[in-house]
DNA sequence: GTTGATTCTTTACTTTCTGTTAGAAACCTA
DNA sequence: TAGGTTTCTAACAGAAAGTAAAGAATCAAC
């Protein structure tokens, strides 16, 4: 067998990505009109009416929703991607939640269960947890496996999407589990496994602020930190499909904070939710006066807490709020520097607190850019604590409709 | 005038995206029949047959150079790429050296000029030294402008390739300068400007050993250390063509040493050529020896003078080295959490020193990757100092023969 | 040498896309 | 109701790739 290069194209191949452009638009748009489809796409009257034709009686994916408001001329059919009575599942795998929804196909979400993740009790257990979440929602809309397309989850760590193997994930102390294989036996549908940063840039690039972006980042920055890159439209996997380990670049190589890789001075270590929590729990006076001042015990001190404290004016919450605000900043205006994206998108749980995380944090990336970097738009993700879940929605809903390839 | 949103394929296309797949082809594998192309292409015969038709009787690209072997039956037409008497240039517009070729159609290196960069005198003095060096490889050959298709020059800096104006190089000391134009103007062919380090890696993924990755990285490690990258088999360009700044990468935010763009802790600064000479002489006791073992004067010491120091067995010439090496390490491994490349390339004029450079640097790498992306294989660029310009070649071919479209 | 198998290439024809042109359908304005 | 506008469709043309089969040039075997 030879090896080919690059993929011809043929008259399929045409058809194939016309169509693809078509489905995309109506996905994108919502509600569009085959008139306006001719202007987007550039395609003839005729070829869009007849993909159109085939997408709405064939493969039964669009229909005709209404008709528009005459435009001084004869009224627009409005096409809408059919909803059918079909459904979509995504989940977000988080450390410390695992947060399911039922959406419908133009992801639009239905329903939601949220669990907290119980880990301490290995790998099995986090996967009946799953399969739970995926049976609620299920269950409550008393809707069988045959309504659902797919069910697509994020996990936290490096993974072999294909394949549906998680490499390597810290948060669950993970190696190699084969999680679509042991999901699908339990559930009867088609997975989607893939890294939940990845997905907060897909769902962003397919619903969220990135829609109309070639050049973007979407930075995670919560119990661990990572980043999922679009790069000229395409979103980066890496040789191995282990791009986006943004937590684990080194911004402060004498830092004497180890980070869970067993390297030194990790913008993870020093940055993550996870860090600020242990770097308040860690030094006496500061967890003393923000447990006092939020009424939590020490050892239940979250980022959270401490950015609450913050806020109320405790000064040794706010230089450890700071300190890890000034690596986070390093590290994002090094991936500036290294990719130059049009926007800088922010989500994950740090991402939610105001302006004691957004102001430094916006300060502190552009002082560190180069003159003409500073272009770049520094804003929070859309979907906020949503965008892994809409993410994995937008996987299964692009694997399924043919979007995702070449 | 509406905005497109996707390229739209329609039979133009196609035949364009084929032809395309024909030529890289021909380009790649240097001699080639059509019965191999129909096999690496799954084209079929009489369409491999007619692509190839057109190109050698209406655009006389390719011609039959030879019949071939035979294979068990009727031996094949050996295709190549028309050289013609036709050519490209390409320079490589060094900060310390001006280095401009002659090339063939098949970026094959006919003839070579250096010249010292005479950067002090201004722009203009450049500009007149691009315009010589362009003089000299055609009046030495007899050529005039209407025998080369065109010339290809890589700059250290920001620019915006499109309308080929250098935005900002701190190497020259250039605030958009339209370097284009001015040549343009000058020299009676198209000119095409990017940056040096985009060019390296455009110079590998044509001709090197980038020739069948999808990811890598070449990082140029020299007077200052920039990165190129290829991103699912795509040169990145970033949002507004400023991507690969690596040199600005902060390694240590605690140290001392401030770069040229008025930031702490930037890779170049701690890394580079520059930064390694400049260590070595402000350090009185190093600069001392190394000075005497080298038999050079203090202000003439160069990076590559303190790394013969270093083979030589100076320990304060391998202090020095060792930093700026453990910082560079520091740096790639960033990049490779960041993209996951399957191959990193190094280039530049560090690169072409030995062992006391690639062992440490290797070595160091390693040391700070996390275990699944310890695959990654670290190599030296194929085209040593020439990666510039063979990727100012590959540039020009590109843009000319329609390569670099859609 | 002649014959048959093998490999490479071309010829003639089919299929399947998109595009063009013209006209029908459905609305607005006057 | 008439004329203009916008939307959609029908019929046909054009262009590309594909298929099948024949032709061309070799090798191998008798």
């Amino acid at each position: 067998m030879v090896k080919r290069v690059t993929q011809k194209v043929d008259s399929e191949v045409m058809i194939r990505i016309n169509r693809r452009i078509i489905l995309q638009l109506i996905r994108q748009k919502h509600m569009i009109s085959r008139a306006e489809l001719v202007k987007l796409t550039g395609l003839a009257a005729p070829t869009v009416s007849r993909i159109v034709d085939r997408l709405v009686n064939e493969e039964d994916l669009v229909r005709y929703a209404r008709i528009g408001d005459s435009n001084g001329g004869r009224p627009p059919v409005i096409l809408e991607f059919n909803p059918k009575e079909k459904h979509v599942l995504g989940i977000d795998l988080g450390a410390t939640l695992i947060r399911g929804v039922l959406a419908d196909l133009d992801a639009e979400i239905e329903m939601e269960v949220q669990l907290q993740t119980d880990k301490e009790q290995g790998y099995q257990a986090v996967v009946n947890q799953v399969v739970n979440v995926a049976e609620k929602l299920l269950s409550k809309r008393g809707l069988d496996a045959s309504k659902v397309i797919g069910l697509g989850i994020g996990v936290p760590g490096l993974l072999d999407k294909a394949k549906g193997i998680v490499t390597f994930s810290s948060a669950f102390n993970w190696k190699n589990v084969k999680l679509k294989e042991d999901l699908e036996a339990r559930i009867g549908m088609p997975i989607f496994v893939e890294n939940s940063t990845r997905l907060m840039a897909l769902g962003e690039k397919t619903y969220g602020q990135g829609k109309d972006l070639r050049n973007f980042i979407v930075v995670n920055a919560g119990h661990g930190i990572a980043a999922g890159t679009v790069v000229e439209g395409q979103l980066t996997n890496g040789g191995q499909g282990f791009s986006g380990e943004f937590g684990h670049m080194t911004v402060d190589p004498n830092s004497p904070i180890i980070c869970d890789c067993g390297r030194k001075g990790c913008l993870e270590a020093l940055s993550s939710g996870r860090s600020i929590a242990l770097a308040a729990r860690q030094n006496p006076d500061a967890a003393k006066s923000i447990s006092e001042l939020c009424m939590v015990s020490i050892d239940r001190i979250e980022a959270k807490t401490v950015f609450e404290a913050c806020r109320r004016g405790d000064a040794s919450a706010e230089a450890i709020c700071l300190k890890a605000i000034e690596y986070l900043s390093i590290g994002v205006a090094n991936l500036v520097h290294l990719l130059d994206p049009t926007h800088i998108l922010i989500g994950g749980g740090l991402s939610l607190n105001r302006d004691e995380f957004w102001k430094p944090l916006t300060a502190g990336i552009r002082n560190r850019l180069m003159v003409p970097n500073r272009e770049v738009k520094i804003l929070p993700a859309e979907f906020k604590e949503y965008d892994t879940v809409v993410g994995s929605l937008a996987m299964v809903l692009d694997s399924i409709l043919g979007l995702d390839i070449g």
